[in-house]
DNA sequence: ACATTTATGTCAGCCATGTTGACTTTTTTC
DNA sequence: GAAAAAAGTCAACATGGCTGACATAAATGT
């Protein structure tokens, strides 16, 4: 399995390289970027969701987010039934750059999941579930679904306004 | 391919902290786990070597390696031909800690690939290698080539002596 | 009504690990 | 003998983790 752990090394080194040229850009890191990804993921999320998905204190995040607050990237607006808590949203801004990254980090996949074959999402797609923790698999799965149910939502939605 | 970008992103979070929680007990933290891993891949490389490796400076590497050093887990000999060059060999104690990040990363890595079905292995392979920068590749995929013969003719030799 | 809990934010300081720049020593190469 | 290469070191700085302590506003429970 040593090849396996290199090549892992090697590609998520590269993976996370794409986004960090554009960043570099804004003053930003690598921080502010996951803060972006999951905000855009699951737009009006509380600040308890975003902790527990990062797995970072209160303090670090309060830091990042800050700065994309304050440099517009991302809204905080007091939720309607819980006036406590702040809700998330990206600003047209932080959707422009986030789509950036969402972008160049799907042209670096679809490329190598062409190259390496007809089944290999699904293939890909079950491994790195596996390779997941068991116990936070389930949550993970379920996240994933309901954001891709929110984007399917919102895009039907459009569909029937604009169209 | 959103939901592949965030499950690289949970299973890779996973994959790498098996070895952090190993590493708390010693005080070392991902930079030494790296240095350890591809000098136990590569015994009797050179810092420049691994300086290449790793793609971080040599003020950086030289904190942790000496750490490593001065703890007994990596050796320094001077080159035999080139005495300017040090060449870096895990000690026993070195090697018997890398060992417990290989098992327990190999472990996951089995796991996975089994759940994944009969195939997976040498398709996740290619998928990795094309997540590769392509001007990477060839360098890398040699550079485990080597690693992977050199382990192959140790273990030979161990067969002739001691067996 | 009042006490408690929850959601969020903030200050201060520490640690690990990356960076740049400058400079030294030893050894090899031309 | 000069220049280049391999390695090491000092100093200072940035990012993004961390802990601990504390503050505020709003919801909840009794």
């Amino acid at each position: 399995m040593l090849d396996l752990i290199e090549l892992l090394f090697f590609a998520y080194r590269n993976f996370v390289s794409d986004p960090d040229e554009i960043l570099q850009g804004f003053g930003f890191g690598r921080a502010h970027h996951r803060v972006l990804h999951f905000v855009n993921r699951h737009p009006g999320m509380r600040v308890t969701d975003l902790l527990d998905i990062l797995r970072i204190t209160k303090q670090s995040l309060g830091r990042v987010l800050r700065e994309l607050v304050d440099q517009g990237f991302i809204d905080s607006r007091a939720g309607a039934s819980d006036r406590r808590q702040r809700l998330l949203y990206l600003t047209p801004k932080g959707e422009a750059l986030t789509q950036e990254f969402v972008a160049i980090q799907s042209r670096r996949i679809r490329r190598a999941l062409e190259e390496s074959g007809g089944e290999s999402r699904e293939l890909v797609r079950r491994f790195l579930v596996a390779m997941i923790d068991p116990e936070d698999r389930s949550s993970t799965e379920k996240l994933i679904a309901r954001a891709d149910q929110a984007v399917e939502a919102r895009s039907a939605a459009r569909g029937r306004t604009a169209g």
